[in-house]
DNA sequence: CCCTAGCGGTGCT
DNA sequence: AGCACCGCTAGGG
């Protein structure tokens, strides 16, 4: 998999950017500590981030500083100006037809399971849509922490349920607790 | 709140 | 083909 892991520090932690030949391709939230904490020895840059040595894109320098801009926007409670290229062509059908359908959701709305569900043609596929959701390789910027369940329930959240609490109050999203 | 039944996509056997 | 997962949902206590 020619990719190129980056670290991206923000102010609720760094952040790891993978990025294929074609854009963005995943995003991961920080480990351990929501605070970034000083190491020992300083961290080194990207310099063995490479698994795969894959040739340098030439566009990655631009594309990771869009995407530290996009994403302390994101984390600062404003809308991302700008997006890097989003590779998404690792999921399935199903998976990336949810994926547009979440970038789709603007910034400060949610959505429910259901609601995209219906929006890709799939009325009864609310949990499969939860299960690609979760599969969504780019979460935030990809933001599937706008979808909720069916009331305003929170729903779930494969990084914890902490991070969707903290990004949908960046949005000033009501936390949605009303368990209906 | 709980429980149940029904739902669809995915991956493993 | 079968089956066991799941970020779901509607309906009934």
């Amino acid at each position: 998999m020619n990719s190129h892991l980056v670290p991206i520090a923000t102010t609720e932690g760094t952040f790891t950017a993978r990025f294929s030949a074609t854009g963005l391709a995943g995003l991961e939230f920080p480990k351990a500590a929501p605070i970034p904490r000083r190491a020992h020895r300083s961290p080194q840059p990207d310099a063995n981030l490479n698994p795969h040595r894959a040739p340098l894109p030439a566009p990655l320098a631009r594309w990771r500083a869009v995407t530290a801009r996009a994403l302390a926007e994101a984390l600062a409670g404003k809308a991302p100006q700008e997006l890097p290229p989003l590779d998404l062509s690792v999921g399935t059908a199903f998976e990336r037809r949810v994926w547009a359908a979440l970038a789709g959701i603007p910034w400060g709305r949610t959505r429910t399971y259901g609601q995209i569900a219906a929006a890709i043609g799939r009325p009864r596929a609310a949990r499969a849509v939860g299960r690609a959701c979760g599969a969504n390789p780019i979460p935030v910027l990809i933001p599937c922490h706008r979808v909720l369940g069916a009331g305003g329930r929170l729903g779930g959240f494969s990084a914890g349920l902490e991070w969707k609490r903290r990004l949908l109050a960046r949005e000033k999203l009501p936390a949605a607790p009303a368990k209906m």
